[in-house]
DNA sequence: TGTCAAATTAGAGATATGTCGAAGCAAGTG
DNA sequence: CACTTGCTTCGACATATCTCTAATTTGACA
């Protein structure tokens, strides 16, 4: 296209700019990148909303079940995956088992990735 | 432990509850998903709070690369991760290519999980 | 033109993930 | 006690992912 001056970098100068803010270390992005892991699914990202869109918070497995063309171990699978990155916790009432959402671990996640994070800050 | 009678699901009724907000649909699930699979690694986090994290927001990929054990040809794997989810962008500018943020496509994923969500409102 | 440096692409190998059927466990009911 | 229902665990299989080495592309420069 047309020439591209862009004054951002100077191009004689080391192709590094200075950091406007502190990048996430090795040891903060493995604690973190399983959380996002988790929720990296379409399944597990319906399981979740279902979970959290009933009134009380409290859900059923067998109305998780019902949502989807999968079979019960497989939804037991990604229950157990949210489960085990945190963002759920479950009980059992009789024969059924109740999931419900842990909205502190999802709001830490919400505000790791947003406009105001101190560790993806920078063109926000 | 103790007896636990919570009065949020009623036993004689069935085992759903009515829901309190809109959930994900399957097709919205499978659109958003990629978007945390791209950010669900350790290495791309760190990738994206480097780049994000740069004064001007453009970052070179010596830059990139020399911040990690992993060989140029991994670090150009994720990055190409990344660009193709649509949470960067980059442009050839002689020898050395630049990466930047596209903040907006951040900011969508957060609000998604963020507390006010639409789809995650549940017991936030 | 030839050479060098930066980055990407291609291909391979090890590991992780998503799904299922079969089996097992826990709790209610006759 | 036996039987049924709801859910989980186990084991297997196909696919996806992460990393590397080797080869290729792109641009700068003598």
């Amino acid at each position: 296209m047309s020439k591209q001056v862009l004054p951002i970098v100077d191009a004689d100068a080391a192709c590094c700019a200075p950091l406007a803010c502190e990048p996430l270390s090795e040891s903060e992005a493995a604690e973190v990148a399983p959380l996002f892991k988790a929720i990296a699914d379409p399944v597990r990202l319906r399981l979740l909303s279902l979970i959290a869109c009933h009134e009380g918070g409290k859900t059923c497995v067998c109305d998780l079940t019902a949502a989807f063309d999968l079979t019960p171990p497989t939804i037991s699978h990604h229950l157990k995956v949210l489960k085990q990155a945190g963002l759920i916790d479950s009980e059992r009432r009789g024969t059924w088992v109740y999931y419900w959402i842990k909205p502190e671990v999802l709001a830490r996640m919400s505000a790791l990735i947003g406009p105001a994070s101190p560790v993806l800050a920078g063109t926000a």
